[in-house]
DNA sequence: CGGCTTTGACCTGCGC
DNA sequence: GCGCAGGTCAAAGCCG
């Protein structure tokens, strides 16, 4: 298996987010990130899972962190969520369709069922310890409800399961997933005091879809990127601390991507690629309606290069909701 | 040796 | 109550 790591590494790391429009709509209306939508983000409260139309943005890279501030800092009727971005979150979970949304049927599927999973990061904190002790036989018992931390998924026409965001991620796990023959991936980010975590799985309809499912929001910037450019600001959530309004997948860390990668082909011996090629760009269909989102990204940046990229992001946030970057 | 992955076991929530 | 499926833990092993 050839490493992909040469062509990410000497080619413009260029990622192809794949949208809607680029999935079949068979498999975007197959509700297959609906979820029931549950109370107010109470149990299950994963919320209503769909396509959201991204009419409109192009030019973008694709920081999954993103979504987070779409999310949260925009009213449920007007987040611009890239098409293959999902809406966990239950803040909006209750939220109709927009006029926009391709999809938002109601089946349960993969990439949405996770209903009782989320904790908050202070939870969490505090369960790590009960965790350690409830190996052993205590099932600690937390009579109130999970706090769900909003969630992300999105798709991504990718041959690589872990598409790197710029953060670091520790797998923690991996679960065969039922009705699909591909496992799932458990990450949660290597920075201490961070509880964000993801999953990471394929789409059994597409296998050339991953679906990657964030929940939580970073406490930290982009530890590859010096300026946290990409990351959330943790000083301002939502969009008040966007350092850029790009949005980025960043090529992996050479040394994630070398190891990771050689693994994760290993493992997946069925090569539902039959070509793995080595290039991060995703296929994209013809005549893509965003012409221009795929967008090559500097690896990491360190200039401002990624920072003058603001793409439609311009267009879809308010104004004043935006800010330009702020040096770190 | 540190950081990471692997993997089986365990825990939890939910539906029946 | 039981079984299932998802999520997490943590020991063991791998790798640079």
């Amino acid at each position: 298996m050839e490493k992909k790591e040469e062509v990410i590494k000497t080619e413009s790391p260029m990622v192809n987010l794949t949208f809607a429009d680029q999935i079949p709509m068979s498999f975007a209306s197959s509700g297959i990130f609906d979820m029931p939508c549950d109370q107010e983000g109470e149990k299950g409260g994963g919320g209503s899972l769909g396509f959201v139309d991204m009419l409109g943005i192009q030019d973008y890279y694709c920081n999954p962190s993103l979504f987070d501030m779409f999310q949260t800092s925009l009213p449920p009727t007007q987040q611009p969520v890239p098409s293959t971005a999902v809406q966990e979150s239950s803040e909006v979970v209750n939220t109709p369709a927009t006029p926009n949304s391709l999809s938002m049927s109601s089946s349960s599927a993969e990439a949405g069922h996770d209903e009782k999973e989320s904790k908050t990061t202070v939870e969490e904190g505090e369960e790590q310890d009960q965790a350690k002790t409830k190996k052993q036989l205590k099932p600690k018992k937390k009579s109130t409800k999970r706090e769900r931390e909003p969630r992300f998924a999105f798709m991504t026409r990718s041959e690589v399961d872990h598409l790197d965001d710029g953060y670091r991620w520790r797998k923690y796990g991996q679960k065969a997933v039922k009705n699909s023959p591909f496992p799932r991936s458990y990450y949660r980010c290597t920075t201490a005091a961070c509880g964000v975590k993801k999953r990471v799985e394929r789409s059994s309809d597409d296998h050339t879809i991953v679906v990657t499912t964030y929940e939580g929001t970073h406490t930290h910037p982009c530890p590859v990127t010096p300026r946290g450019s990409i990351g959330i600001m943790p000083e301002s959530p939502g969009f008040g601390g966007i350092g850029t309004s790009s949005f980025v997948l960043n090529p992996p860390p050479h040394h994630y991507y070398h190891h990771h990668q050689q693994q994760q082909q290993q493992q997946q011996q069925q090569s539902y690629f039959h070509n793995p090629t080595t290039s991060l760009s995703f296929s994209t269909t013809t005549n893509p309606p965003f012409p221009n989102f795929v967008q090559e990204r500097p690896s990491c940046p360190s200039s401002s290069s990624l920072l003058r990229d603001h793409g439609l992001l311009q267009d879809i946030v308010p104004s004043q909701m935006r800010k330009e970057p702020k040096e770190e």
